[in-house]
DNA sequence: TCTGGGGTCCTAGGACCC
DNA sequence: TCTGGGGTCCTAGGACCC
């Protein structure tokens, strides 16, 4: 076994337990609570008043309960009466997720954050981890535990996809292993709707084609599969095998592919106006965030979700790939016109993608002054921003208005600093 | 006081070109 | 003037993840 581990790479996956709950219990034990939150039924979530109900995260006695992460907290307070609720506050989580990522990039260069509480870090050429990685995992856990306050689960493979299966075993606080070898022995008995990839629609397909752990999924008829669940069902097949090269990338370090925002809002709209408002909110923040990554965006697309939760779109290719924010505002309210079907609004997104770099700016000659006047505005506005809160400038539409200037935006984009050094 | 927000990838049909 | 077929782009929608 351990000449095995030497010759391969080892890759971990270290995944914050319960997440959002466990920081903000942190936190209020640092400003002087009398209970950690995670020693009873507690839930992170949003504010039912703004219809942003729902649990982003649960304690375990919370889970015991019966209580899921994405349930209203309405049907979470019938699972639990005496639940505690606590608000999120993103920018703390943000802080954590950092000082995470700092603890784990002073053990090994190749760190990848994969979400706000999720990392991988390749081990393979660290020598203190070589010989027994397991054990090395398990100091590691315990040191974050004892300089960050909140524990997690790592799990080791010799590849990411793997290493993350790895460390959605039993939790919380524990280290597992899922090498291929293992494979047989840990991956195949659990039901498949554990499996990496399996979701709400897909578990009932399975299901009825007669499948109901990953073994018997590892070892169907390829054909069969493919003719229900075609190449999606080939690559689930090849996962639960422990074959990841056809499998969905995990891989974050590439170029962003696109870059939006959405908001639901906190009444039904009904009056065009009041769509074109949020929709120009929307638009400074996306472009802002566009900006602030030098990228121009080629493609726009508006996303409306009615009051019966259905969503619908409309899309289009920009003439000309851009970043200012008045291009896009228009732009996005003339596909508003197109889609919209005079329904009651809940929600409402923009978002850019077919992003280029923005070394070059098609220039047509007609309209070259404007272009470098707005484009000297922008660089203004964003700065103010960034330097003195995002609502700190904002267009004369919004100053009688009942909607915030900017819209959209939770865990990263709440993090100014962060933004600003991407400026 | 009932249901978030940020992403990625895949599919399928139609337009258009050769 | 009985009508194919491949390739690519565009668009809408749906699946999954955290």
């Amino acid at each position: 076994m351990k000449n095995n581990l030497t010759e391969q790479n080892i890759i971990m996956h270290v995944d914050v337990n319960s997440a959002y709950l466990a920081w903000s219990a942190v936190d209020a034990l640092e400003n002087g609570a009398k209970i950690d939150y995670r020693q009873i039924a507690a839930i992170v979530a949003g504010d039912p008043k703004t219809r942003h109900g729902i649990v982003l995260a649960k304690s375990m006695a919370a889970k015991k309960c019966g209580i899921k992460t994405a349930d209203t907290i309405f049907s979470a307070r019938q699972k639990c009466p005496q639940l505690k609720i606590i608000a999120p506050d993103y920018a703390l989580y943000m802080r954590c997720s950092n000082a995470l990522g700092e603890l784990l990039a002073s053990r090994s260069p190749l760190v990848e954050r994969f979400s706000v509480d999720e990392y991988f870090v390749d081990f393979s050429g660290v020598k203190a981890c070589q010989n027994d990685p397991i054990g090395y995992a398990h100091r590691l856990k315990d040191d974050i535990y004892r300089r960050l306050g909140f524990t997690v689960n790592i799990g080791i493979s010799s590849n990411k996809l793997l290493a993350k299966m790895a460390g959605d075993f039993e939790k919380p606080n524990k280290v597992h292993t899922l090498f291929k070898s293992e494979i047989a022995t840990k991956l195949w008995p659990l039901p498949i709707g554990e499996l990496y990839m399996v979701g709400r629609k897909t578990l009932p397909k399975l299901t009825a084609l007669g499948l109901t752990t990953v073994a018997d999924l590892a070892t169907v008829d390829k054909n069969f599969i493919a003719r229900h669940l075609n190449k999606f069902g080939l690559a689930l097949r090849d996962l639960a095998n422990g074959e990841i090269d056809n499998f969905i990338s995990t891989d974050k370090d590439g170029p962003v592919k696109g870059v939006g925002n959405s908001t639901t809002l906190p009444f039904d709209i009904v009056a065009k106006d009041e769509a074109y408002t949020v929709i120009l909110s929307l638009s400074e923040m996306v472009c802002l965030r566009l900006r602030s990554k030098m990228k121009l965006a080629g493609r726009l697309s508006l996303s409306i979700k009615g009051n019966d939760f259905k969503r619908y779109s409309h899309q289009k290719t920009l003439s000309q790939p851009t970043d200012d924010t008045t291009t896009i505002y228009r732009a996005a309210r003339q596909l508003f016109d197109e889609a919209w079907r005079g329904d009651a609004i809940r929600a409402l997104g923009v978002r850019l993608s077919n992003l280029t770099t923005d070394d070059f700016y098609q220039l047509s000659l007609l309209d070259y002054q404007s272009l470098e006047k707005r484009k000297a505005l922008n660089k203004t506005i964003d700065q103010l921003r960034l330097r003195y809160g995002r609502n700190s400038i904002f267009r004369a539409t919004f100053s009688h208005s009942e909607f915030a200037p900017t819209k959209g935006g939770t865990a990263d984009m709440t993090n100014f600093a962060k933004l600003k050094s991407q400026l």
